[in-house]
DNA sequence: TAGCAAATTGTGACCGATCACAAGAGGAAA
DNA sequence: TTTCCTCTTGTGATCGGTCACAATTTGCTA
């Protein structure tokens, strides 16, 4: 080990230097308003000059403040991922817009795995809580729906971000339009003059899943299409169970011409039926996927997809904890726009 | 906020309630040797029911250990990919080889973004390590590079690993076995009887490049194969000028039976200028990247490719940095065994 | 059984911020 | 001028660990 280790500034080398007390030097670097321009400027050009970094440990002894935002993300789905060799960037989302926010305001970012299962999940955040004391913790999905979880936050007194949910109340939720990318994307193929529209659907437990074909319900409403619930497609977000359907579908005389997937698995499901089928996409089907993960931007063609706002999400859950930390509130729902990719699967009506 | 905040179980607390001194509870924490069997076991029990966890801040202000490990990713990277919707699992991987790692020796992961710029780069990084002090950093590429980086963590006495490099001396430096990679590619495609296999370097300014090409090299001289200088493409990792060399090399009458990709944007290339000549991969032409990223692994066909050791190589790095700041030496070089996932681009020579 | 070294346990200072509160300075009103 | 209030600045305690060192116990040798 090296003993060489550089001796920090401190906030009394500060001090003692520009002539003032160590509490004034910490008024300064805090933005306190009850501090002489004068003398602020003067204790700040000391803290140029030196360098001086304020020490993040120490500050968090001090206050109550840690200016750690610690990002919770489920290890099932890493480790999966990983295992699969499957892209997910996810977390590379994460971190670009978490690090926009954080940054500018001397916020740091931790990400930490925990377990699907609800009791362990439970445990490793307490230690974890515990041991770093952030300022505000933000849950992903799944654990954004773990009530325990929230619980145990809310005892511990720390500020909490759920994304995509969207209940508000004491918490900072961040979602997206769920309903609007069901209705975007059914309106995109309505506009490329499809009339016979299948829906792929997720599971009837998940909400925000429901919200989605609802938005599609409600385009084929407002546009007059015609809505079979024989074309509402039981996927459970499966690439297998969603096969089966697909292939009923387009074996049949009268089949659809266009197919929004809610998530890419079931997405890659209609490419393969196709493909099977000898059916051109898009010339003889348009697809479009309401999850945007690297698979479906690099599939054969590009989908057309609605992508979710992950890093304008992260950076708002991290916004609001930050706020909520400083006292201001940031309580409630926070709705984000999502973008349709307009790719290389969607085009007119045969 | 919230006034309510949980009041945290001290060190002093399970002393006292132990009925030992709060420097035992301290030397059970950390695993001090010299305490008895039964009071170690007392204490622990203490620990367990009150639920006990040491504050880190805490920790970092007596001691000299943060247990911090930062990892510096490349910010323009992150944000080039997020600006082309591309897929990047990059950090994905790195959050579940270091937790992995971390999370049983009770580190944690920081992850931050700096610039490329050199001058940027080195006060960003100079103002987190003053503000968290970490026991350790983690260079990735290109900051691996940066030897203003390093200079700076020396001066700091913070141990350093870099990933990509290769010269040990005093950091821990990760890396990929780069020419058995070379070697494998060209040996898994010499096995399916292949005699023509052309290869697209990235660039000379890039050692691991180079290395890689050796490799390929040194496969061609045991296998008695031809070597044409002619069919080594100077790509410098872009697409279009990969598709130029692709395009020379397909049109020729007396053409390669497979191409190695030094990257994933060139043997995309490939991929296209074969479609549009006509080429049937992998039956008239066989492909290996020795980038496996999302796209790689998501095309028609999905490439056979070289795929480096991320998560193991953060990993090693993480284990590395615990182990220098608890004392121990594990300075050096460590090169991991990359895996070559054969998928469908490749198959025997037509 | 004394004597001494090694193993075990305890004591109080210390890290570098913030907090609560006290003290001083300056300006307006009486 | 005096008084009082507000704005600004300073003082010392405090957070919860670790460190250095002192005190005690234990075990072994003579």
């Amino acid at each position: 080990m090296d003993l060489t280790r550089k001796k920090a500034v401190t906030m009394r080398d500060v001090a003692s230097i520009a002539g003032v007390s160590h509490q004034t030097v910490s008024r300064v670097i805090n933005n306190s308003p009850n501090v002489k321009a004068a003398v602020r400027e003067k204790v700040q050009q000391t803290i140029d000059a030196l360098g001086y970094v304020p020490n993040s440990a120490a500050r968090r002894m001090g206050g109550n403040r840690s200016y750690l935002i610690l990002a919770i993300n489920d290890r099932q789905r890493t480790y999966d991922n990983w295992r699969a060799g499957r892209g997910n960037d996810w977390v590379d989302q994460m971190l670009f817009g978490g690090m926009t926010e954080c940054e500018a305001r001397g916020y740091h970012l931790v990400f930490e795995l925990i377990d699907t299962q609800p009791e362990k999940a439970q445990g490793q955040l307490s230690k974890v809580i515990s041991e770093l004391r952030p300022d505000g913790v933000i849950l992903t999905p799944p654990h954004s729906e773990n009530a325990a979880l929230t619980d145990l936050l809310k005892e511990f007194g720390i500020a909490c971000a759920r994304i995509g949910k969207r209940e508000g109340g004491a918490f900072v939720d961040v979602c997206m339009d769920e309903a609007g990318a069901g209705f975007e994307a059914a309106r995109h193929l309505a506009d490329l003059g499809h009339r016979q529209i299948a829906y792929l659907a997720g599971s009837p437990f998940y909400g925000n899943s429901m919200m989605r074909l609802d938005g599609y319900r409600d385009l084929l409403q407002e546009r007059s299409l015609p809505f079979r619930s024989d074309w509402i497609g039981k996927g459970d977000f499966k690439f297998d169970t969603a096969i089966t359907v697909v292939k009923k579908w387009l074996s049949h005389k009268e089949c659809p011409t266009a197919i929004i997937a809610d998530n890419d698995q079931m997405a890659f499901a209609v490419l393969h039926v196709a493909d099977r089928l000898g059916l051109k996409i898009p010339r003889d089907l348009s697809l479009v996927s309401l999850e945007d993960t690297p698979g479906v931007r690099l599939s054969v063609p590009p989908m057309t997809a609605i992508r979710q706002p992950t890093a304008d999400m992260i950076a708002k859950a991290c916004g609001g904890l930050i706020a909520e930390s400083s006292g201001k509130s940031a309580r409630g729902k926070y709705e984000l726009p999502f973008e349709l990719v307009k790719r290389e699967s969607t085009a007119s009506a045969p």
